[in-house]
DNA sequence: CCTTTCTGTGTATAAATTACATAGAAAGAA
DNA sequence: TTCTTTCTATGTAATTTATACACAGAAAGG
């Protein structure tokens, strides 16, 4: 049988166990403005706080498996681009039970999806960054987090894709680099490195209503 | 009372719980070598299979708080630098039961501390990353995801100093480096950039025993 | 003291980033 | 329809950063 003594850290039959949430930071791009989703709570703790939707993770599922449940339920969103940001332990982070969390960031494109407030949820709305109430329990924290994670990312690699629609002008796709790097770029230079990436391929077609009548592009 | 319906995903007092483990990949510079601490398990299951060291996360402690846990027992280290990789989730990851893991990695200067086998261990051992042995568990990724964000890490900041003595060599330096990235550096563009970072300054010793005579350098 | 092996240093070249201004296209108003 | 406004589209020079490369001096070891 197991040795289990005093000093013993590894996971025995009878070790502790303890809730594990899922918390997601939805980020959209909406009218050339990086947006997040928050939910309203209608139940304690933080009854009327807005926060990230999350939930607790179920038997026989894994952590990405409960983040696409929790974000099913609110957005109908199934298809969606995943990733891991970091656990969150305090002790009292939860004022009534201990929860654990794993943070999650997703990117979307809202023009897809209707959200609906739900079960423990009584309002849902895309917030723009500078615009955020106070968050409930630890999320103002997961969120900057998350909003950290998503910068260095976008940084390295071009992950905008799940954030725009299927055409877009490449004046667009600056401005959603602006509003998620929060800093400004100069239009040709900018032009030049997004398109030596090699990523994007311009449509012959032109986005109406625009003055100048800027060409779409579209992914490669 | 907690509204909890079939679509609720949120924590409800009543949520499944699960255990959590933490894992740890312990790095170390030796023979100027980058080294991970390794651990063999004397019970079932992966019973004479090495591993990280990890651990159960017990009630009332963080995560972070287990994983100094584990440490100390191991190596009597006490003061340490952590940090967060990644959480593990599959379902069957641990044959026996379910268990979810948070991984870490820690720098540590090896000279310091004595490795002991305890408990549930029969050896332990530092490993040059070259000649890793096949892991337990999902080892072998947490290991190869802990070693991409340490060198990420790398890339950016500058990391090293808890893997140094209090007085190194430059060229010291340069090969923590190169066993970290696992790429060569031309000598003199290393030592321009690694001075011009500005977080180093040598002393007026000399490292006796080496043919050159280098001066000892300390972190500023 | 001679040989070996390591340290320590500067400059020229290439590559990447930054700064910057004007002409043309479409929209909207008169 | 014309005129004005506002947006798009584009190239080059200057600066900064990264890369390539060779030789003289210090200590060790025989």
């Amino acid at each position: 049988m197991t040795k289990v003594g005093p000093l013993d850290t590894a996971v025995s039959l009878e070790s502790y166990e303890c809730t594990i949430a899922v918390e997601c930071c939805v980020f959209g791009f909406q009218e050339n403005t990086l947006k997040i989703l928050l939910v309203k709570r209608s139940i304690e703790p933080f009854s009327d706080y807005w926060v990230l939707p999350g939930g607790a993770m179920n038997e026989g599922e894994t952590l990405s498996e409960s983040v696409q449940k929790v974000l099913l339920n609110l957005t109908g969103i199934s298809k969606i681009s995943l990733e891991q940001v970091a656990s969150y332990s305090s002790v009292k982070r939860h004022p009534i039970k201990r929860v654990v969390s794993v943070s999650f960031y997703a990117l979307v494109k809202p023009e897809n999806y209707p959200v609906i407030p739900k079960n423990y949820i009584s309002d849902i709305k895309w917030y723009e960054l500078n615009k955020l109430p106070k968050l409930g329990f630890d999320h103002d924290q997961l969120l900057s987090d998350a909003l950290k994670k998503l910068r260095d990312n976008l940084r390295q690699n071009l992950v905008f894709g799940e954030l725009l629609p299927d055409l877009f002008t490449l004046t667009e796709v600056q401005h959603l680099y602006e509003s998620i790097l929060d800093e400004k770029f100069d239009r040709r230079n900018f032009r030049k490195k997004i398109l030596q990436m090699d990523l994007l391929e311009p449509t012959n077609e032109k986005k109406a209503g625009v003055k100048g009548g800027p060409v779409l592009f579209k992914r490669k």
